[in-house]
DNA sequence: CACAATCCATGAACCTGGTTCACAAACCGT
DNA sequence: ACGGTTTGTGAACCAGGTTCATGGATTGTG
């Protein structure tokens, strides 16, 4: 049935149209002033034919951070064949993840938004579950990491802690740190500038707080700064 | 002027009986379930009538979140007068945080819900500012434990990090973890459980990272525990 | 090719719920 | 008691997400 087949391709199509236009939208004008009404004109459709690929207006949004995720978790796929320690392999995730949240901005807000309960309620079961699943190779990369490193003995032999439990504690540092960062005005109120930079001396701290060899001192500026440095330029060289 | 004062009282305790009513219809509906007529009715008032308090529905939100937020605020004044070493009060500071999400669960969640851009936007300046003051004496017992700690040598001396950045790994690792917690579904998918368990062994790796004495080894599960024991019973003592 | 039968895009109508505002009641000073 | 002002009221308003009756396009059949 070819015909069949073109008519699954367009709507494919369609569907990715409505997607790009509204992450083109949200990047414009912000999530706050995406509407379906104003979305489906841009993209030339009636605001019902939204409705035959989104259950809702969450629904929309979760697609669009899923296919925002997709592109992220591409970026780790070749994480491990990169020239370093697993420790600056897990620095380089952070890295990575810091690098995208700064060319997209919209993306951590838009998932802070849609991860808060309120909203997640309102998202299909199926979109949900895409979601997640599209996060998924970046979950397997910590996780990966942390296995290598325990493997080679860079991290101790684990004691009553998974490697996705251990991968919890940066996650959960990055994440808490986005949403400082996104919140405006709220760290100025608290005298606190460029958040993101100490976020990677508080990776640190964590780091070597679980004895993750080798060693870098937080407290030691001019050595994260090269550490920061070093790994920066290996993803710099390695993708180009 | 006595009857312009009995007014103001009136007002005042109108205003804490919206609040209190909102918080409570919270609690039971959850926040998706809060609206505004329902809301003046259940108080026995007009729905214009809200709107002489609050500018928006969201400014409600936010006064809700800063009348808690000052209730939990209050936990953090006596906390200097412990008798536990600093890094003991850093983590009696995390357990009041955490018992504090525990028996009121929505008010992370409304934190983030306000703190998302999109929603904070809609919320007044001064409602914004109020709820920024309410959260203050946190953020200045974080930073006045850490100022002491550097004080009598538990924290080696600075180098370019400010009391409250200093400060900043922890909150952000606990807002992070909480987001993470509260994301019904996110966590179960990564085969994660108990994420505030790992919350604090977490907190004392970053601590132990930061060379912040005595140290704790976040990778022996039975000193953490003797240690969550200890401080937990002191708080217990101390404030009844 | 003509004619049903089916599908599906359409966009105006619907509905929910936040916000406003014309009105009236209460309150105040004289 | 009476004009003036302040304040509460709730029906009307409005925005914007969602639905659905309609009709045109597409597919299958004689």
């Amino acid at each position: 049935m070819g015909t069949e087949d073109r008519k699954q391709r367009e709507r494919q199509a369609r569907e990715q149209l409505f997607i790009d236009k509204a992450h083109e939208l949200i990047r414009t004008d912000g999530l706050l002033a995406l509407q379906m009404s104003k979305l489906a004109a841009a993209c030339e459709y009636a605001t019902g034919t939204l409705y035959q690929h989104f259950a809702s207006k969450e629904d929309l949004l979760a697609a669009v951070a899923t296919r925002t995720t997709i592109q992220h978790a591409e970026r780790f796929r070749r994480l491990p064949e990169l020239p370093l320690g697993t420790r600056s392999q897990m620095l380089a995730i952070v890295l990575t993840d810091l690098d995208f949240a700064a060319a997209n901005p919209d993306h951590y807000r838009l998932m802070q938004y849609l991860l808060t309960e309120a909203v997640w309620a309102q998202i299909s079961q199926e979109r949900r579950e895409a979601l997640l699943t599209a996060a998924q190779p970046i979950s397997d990369a910590v996780s990966g990491v942390v296995e290598r490193a325990r493997e080679n003995g860079d991290l101790p032999p684990p004691k009553e802690i998974s490697a996705e439990e251990m991968g919890l504690g940066p996650w959960a540092l990055n994440l808490g740190m986005q949403n400082l960062a996104n919140a405006r005005g709220l760290l100025e109120a608290y005298d606190i500038g460029q958040p993101l930079d100490h976020l990677i001396r508080h990776f640190h701290a964590l780091m070597t707080g679980w004895r993750w060899e080798p060693r870098v001192d937080p407290d030691e500026p001019s050595v994260v700064r090269a550490e920061t440095e070093r790994v920066r330029a290996v993803l710099q060289e390695t993708f180009q």
